[in-house]
DNA sequence: GATGAATGAGGTTTCATTCAT
DNA sequence: TATGAATGAAACCTCATTCAT
């Protein structure tokens, strides 16, 4: 018999996949229960609701991107600072390949509750982004202009390679060094910028 | 008594904005009937069923975004065509409050089927940009590189600051100027690009 | 302009068709108004509702059927009155496709009450055969025994016949000579009657 | 808690009654769950839609009347063997008075498909009358005539006293004796059969 | 604790009937 | 009078949750 905290790793781990596979509403607690191989009832013994193993799950996704961003520290070497934070972050997602699914491509349609949650996770991520590129401008290492659009686009275009990689199984070094590239000199050369 | 086809624009009208608000899931029939001040019956006589319409909806949406999007003609003006296009995509954007959670946030979680329409949608987007960029290339105009990272970096910025913009309400000449600057330009400016 | 009373017969000779070939569920008021050539809504113009045009056609037809039953005149020739009775009710179901469908297989399954009004039709039927075959055994122009049997015995047989020549087309004299045959002398020669 | 199977053919027994009492559409799901004394939803865990067990059940009650048809050694005593055939027979539809409402008077009015394989079965029984009657011709134990004819007459004189004997509970001998009665000498004694 | 059968609220869909034009 | 769009009661079915074993 294992133990309790074990089974419930378990069924967190089961509905990891399953939630990833099939989206909130596809996914009923049976794909679960079946999935980390106890009866439906078990489930219940540890978790109240399908909705509080959803939100389980999703917050502990969502702190282990928290921690895979890591702080610039502009005293020393930023470029290299940089491109090891991407790097961190793009083996996150390309290592788990439930992660796009959760956070990226949320086609769960939960309920306005997550949606906000989740919203307000990347409103964090955006806005810690954002600091530090203000920092980064202050400093002359960031381009002048809102930072907060810069914030926008290098999440988005972030997000976008990690979605498509997922299905696509690329070097991630490439990808890194692309995006890398992208966010010191953009790619259009197409002259005058009036 | 209004005409069969207005009746049936009314319903499409209304379920864009319960779609759009509440996911696929949370509309129910009954709410969509609701919003456009009929019964639940009356839905049936305009779609077979609750799928049709969110189809039917998703398909003019994607037209809609299609016909946005312009082909670039790279024998004149290359920057105003694409500042151009830029600015009619992020309008349709802001003009219509619905479009953003639509495409952008899917919260639907409809199924399998329609996961994949959405997808190839973007893919063909995707690959369109990806062909213009390649052309680019050949022209000049656009950085060596791979021109399919490219595509996905350009899409996920135009993605991420639309559904920002969507809840923001900022001033779109804004947007567009800064999405085309990061394009020619970045913003990362730190020093050494190994 | 039809006067109201040929539109009534024209919704009862579509109600006719359509309850024959499908039943009384599956029939929808809108296919019989429809095959009358008619808008739903004129339907109730005419009829109050689904069952009274299902009832009304119902005794149309037991009154047809009974009309078809002669009585038999005992001071005369019985053989030759007996087939005439056959041969006239066996014409009337071969000649109206409707009727089989109605009164001897009815797929109907509308509700208790009409179970019970065609029940007590077809009771009725049965009880005027029993009198006449009791007054026949009083004459001894038919055999000892219970006559409630075999009234119940020509009913089945004509019944199961009729049903059978519906699908397929006999020349209807074969049929009336069989029947004939069998009332008079059965079909079995077994020998011994234990 | 009964086991699994206990409780499929409680359901099964309840919807032979309810589908015998008020015919397919009359009967709701809830009707036969009540009668089985349990919830809705635990009909769906033993069958996947009405549909399904009112097949099934047809399915056990024709394979059970096809149990009860013995075929006829005509090497041996066929008189004997032809009423303990009807005995069979007779039995079998007096001790269940689902059957004749399932099987004779069918007023389920399901659909196509159930109709015809009603039709299909009775087709069948009808076929193997009809062919024990041919051999029974070429033994000179049968009339001759239209062995088809024959097959139908028996077959519907059966049908009609048996759904008579159901409403009234008469003693099974006596209609064993009338029909074999029947079939040897039919029962019309009118003089001249021209 | 573990199980999986049982429950019933809630959603989708149908269609007889009504009613505004 | 004729129409056919609109209505909503009622039926089927799903699945999160409960509970007896």
């Amino acid at each position: 018999m294992k133990d309790k905290l074990r089974r419930r790793e378990d069924l967190l781990a089961a509905a990891r996949v399953v939630f990833a596979t099939k989206g909130y509403h596809q996914a009923k607690v049976e794909d679960i229960a079946a999935a980390a191989k106890v009866a439906k009832g078990t489930f219940y013994l540890y978790f109240p609701d399908k909705r509080s193993i959803f939100d389980e799950l999703m917050n502990r996704v969502m702190v282990l991107l928290q921690g895979a961003i890591l702080k610039v520290d502009t005293s020393a070497e930023v470029a290299a600072q940089v491109k090891h934070n991407i790097r961190g972050i793009v083996g996150l997602f390309l290592d788990d390949a439930t992660l796009p699914p959760l956070l990226l491509t949320p086609r769960s349609g939960v309920d306005a509750e997550h949606e906000e949650r989740l919203d307000a996770f990347f409103d964090n991520v955006r806005d810690r982004l954002e600091t530090a590129l203000a920092e980064g401008q202050a400093l002359g290492i960031v381009a002048p202009g809102n930072p907060h659009f810069y914030a926008c686009f290098a999440l988005g275009a972030l997000k976008e390679i990690l979605v498509e990689a997922a299905d696509t199984k690329r070097p991630r070094e490439e990808i890194v060094a692309a995006l890398y590239q992208m966010l010191c000199a953009g790619f259009l050369r197409v002259g005058q910028t009036d």
